[in-house]
DNA sequence: CTTAATTGTTACTTATAATCCGTTGACTTC
DNA sequence: GAAGTCAACGGATTATAAGTAACAATTAAG
């Protein structure tokens, strides 16, 4: 399994468990909406400062982040 | 804490525990050892492809490589 | 001391991450 | 069927990560 890939499902799952939209939870973490998309379908080599934001704005810890990936 | 000093410490730390120096195991996960050397000192803001190949090499998985980062 | 191995740092090019603009289609609600 | 929400996608631009080379500094061993 592609790693980009599962970390993007990762993302959609947790995301969609605040019942935030891409839209609403990009802007909550600073991030452009469209380039949340392309990560949650798999197609970004994302950053760990991004992967950070991410995290933070799930309120859980990287570590957790990666949970199953 | 920034995270990329606090994730470059974390790789120092594993690293150091397989007893390779930064050359043979940047050799071992086909990767720069200077890129490697700037990782660990926290001034790369890496990508989740290169966080898997060093997870990889530590024969670990990624959410272990982010405990206590 | 000398030598060798390991690590640190700077500087640079090129590859691509990240941002920003928009459009489209699916679905829902009024 | 008009209006709104959401997600997938494209193109163009800017910012920066990836990768490499050269050399300095540090540590270890004889």
């Amino acid at each position: 399994m592609d790693i980009k890939k599962s970390f993007g499902e990762r993302v959609r799952t947790l995301r969609n468990e605040t019942g935030l939209s891409q839209e609403k939870f990009a802007l909550k973490i600073g991030m452009d909406r469209t380039y949340l998309a392309s990560v949650e379908s798999g197609k970004r080599n994302i950053s760990i400062e991004n992967i950070y934001k991410i995290a933070q704005g799930l309120e859980i810890k990287i570590e957790e982040l990666f949970e199953g990936v």
